[in-house]
DNA sequence: AATATTAATCGTATATTGCCGATTAACGAT
DNA sequence: ATCGTTAATCGGCAATATACGATTAATATT
């Protein structure tokens, strides 16, 4: 997908690049604040508190499936979402990973310590 | 009362949004790594352990300075990169913050039940 | 000054993304 | 069966992203 070769990136490295890609919209964003807000989780419903239409919101919608963080379960004629609780917690963790594993950089080995929140 | 057909992003979502897209890519993700675990952070070191061109990775290096989450210092003919804990603390908490916001929706598989209007 | 080294930038080609209007498919209701 | 509603998909266009070789700018060394 990114580059043309067989790509050598370790599996966890690809795995949160392509969860970090799915959230890197704003649109896409807000669709999970929304489905988390909103009690009947309806495609239209969203597509009513987003700045931008239907068709383009379905996208949005469509890549927030691909990397599993949502589900639609079809109701009718209307398509209901759903956040993925499963994926979203896997999420969690591997930016959890990232960001306390990465520590610092200013000597080798030390770890920077982070103010209290 | 906001039209939201009108109105832009909230300014935090823009922001988390931003730094999601700075980390969607692997390469990206794994200069983040690499920059940790190396104690020189010089660009050659960086360009030697990606499978990419040293242009490519001058360019993922850009992006990863657009938001913040690296700095450049220049050492006579290199540059030593360097991360950024301020920002990463930032993003840590930001997506902290968005994960444990929209905690989890259901059971999977499970569907909202429609509100009739 | 000349040369070597490093890394940013340029130029360019290709792929992907984002957006929308229009259309289609699926469904409920009449 | 027809109509209205909903949402996915199609088609097309502009913008952005990704990748690389070539070039340039800066510096260190000789």
């Amino acid at each position: 997908m990114s580059d043309t070769k067989n790509d050598p990136f370790a599996t966890h490295v690809v795995e949160l690049a392509d969860l970090a890609k799915a959230l890197g919209h704003p649109a896409r964003v807000r669709i999970l604040e929304v489905l988390a807000q909103t009690p009947g989780c309806v495609c239209g419903d969203i597509v009513a508190q987003l700045p931008l239409a239907q068709a383009t919101v379905s996208q949005h919608l469509k890549e927030l499936k691909r990397v599993d963080l949502i589900q639609g379960e079809i109701a009718g004629p209307r398509t209901c979402y759903c956040l993925n609780s499963k994926t979203l917690t896997r999420a969690r963790e591997m930016f959890t990973n990232l960001f306390t594993g990465i520590g610092c950089c200013q000597s080798e080995g030390e770890v920077h310590e982070l103010e209290s929140e």
